[in-house]
DNA sequence: CCTTCCTTTGTCAGTATCTGACACGAGTCA
DNA sequence: TGACTCGTGTCAGATACTGACAAAGGAAGG
């Protein structure tokens, strides 16, 4: 009875994202996913904690990669710096994960639970920036309002790439940093 | 049979936060706090949208005064200094709320699903502020992110303040911007 | 005082999420 | 061949919510 298990969790999050595509998410049960993917709906949890994670898998993938960015920065560096270079980094990941990522954005704005869900793997991922800008000698509370702050600059620097693909994320990545700093040379 | 929908509110937040604090989000169900308030499971539901929803009220009186703040910064003003005024005005609101806030703010610790609802109702505070710098006539894309960044520095300083509660909030507010300014400096 | 209307609550039935317990079947290794 | 493990199915159940309707209390007007 048991299958390849990898293989039913890729077919529970590929019915996930058709079936929420299609109905949305709220009209979608976990048994309709479990249905189209050839399971139980007990199995649909087993591998799933709930309905909304089943739309966030890709997160730890680029935690992993843009701590381990963050790390191979040249010692001295500051950090939001660091956290530039450690993004440009992670843009052929992320222009990678562009088709899905295109797929899942409507469903994810039509649905405030997945928004949320959205919000907190994006806090986790602030999180374990922080800690890899501790890991480098940055002050804790440092850390925590530039991982912050860089994230957000990140997530800005996407969204206007998503809205004018006519620029390279890369363009829009320095673009962002610098309006920032713009912005914050104003503070006195 | 109808009593005073208002007291019946209140009774309903007061005694979900007892039971938070007593047993833990997990353990309290929705009809135990309807019982220690005099009411029923469904009365409850009627008045807040779900069990996390309870616990978060004060949003919208924060975020009025925050966005009139805005509003009434004078004329000219860059948009992240902008924010750190209207900020320090509401720092009274917040030492007001102070004994509620600490009282809260291990049960939100403790539960994932109330993080998650307060990085939500601390997203829809952003998008407010974005709103109130489009209305001072700040570019859509900058009043995104420093309404984003602002809210951040603002929480950190927050965070501090908690830590450190032997320097006032205004201190810890300024000190924030500034290492705010010190660090996006660093960017080229 | 009585009637009418409006608002709030109670009751009930029902769906959906998620969990624990147990059994079954298919590979794996001795 | 037999024991073992792991993924799955089945079943029962608790809890979170929702819709529909009835009932109770207060306010307003006659």
């Amino acid at each position: 009875m048991p299958r390849n298990s990898d293989e039913v969790r890729l077919r529970l999050q590929e019915a996930a994202l058709e079936l929420y595509l299609e109905r949305g998410y709220d009209k979608t049960t976990a048994g309709d996913i479990a249905g189209r993917a050839g399971v139980t709906e007990r199995t649909f949890f087993r591998h799933f904690a709930d309905k909304r994670e089943v739309f966030f898998d890709g997160e730890a993938q680029l935690r992993e990669l843009l701590t381990g960015a963050v790390a191979a920065v040249p010692a001295g560096t500051k950090p939001l710096p660091t956290l530039r270079a450690a993004f440009h980094q992670a843009v052929p990941l992320i222009e990678h994960n562009l088709p899905v990522t295109e797929q899942r954005f409507p469903v994810i704005i039509a649905t405030p639970a997945l928004q949320e869900r959205a919000l907190a793997k994006n806090a986790a991922l602030v999180g374990a920036l922080t800690d890899a800008l501790r890991a480098r000698g940055v002050a804790e509370q440092l850390a925590a309002l530039c991982a912050q702050v860089g994230m957000d600059t990140y997530s800005i620097a996407i969204r206007r790439w998503g809205a004018d693909r006519a620029d390279d994320l890369h363009v829009h990545l320095d673009r962002a940093f610098t309006d920032l700093r713009l912005a914050a040379n104003a503070l006195k």
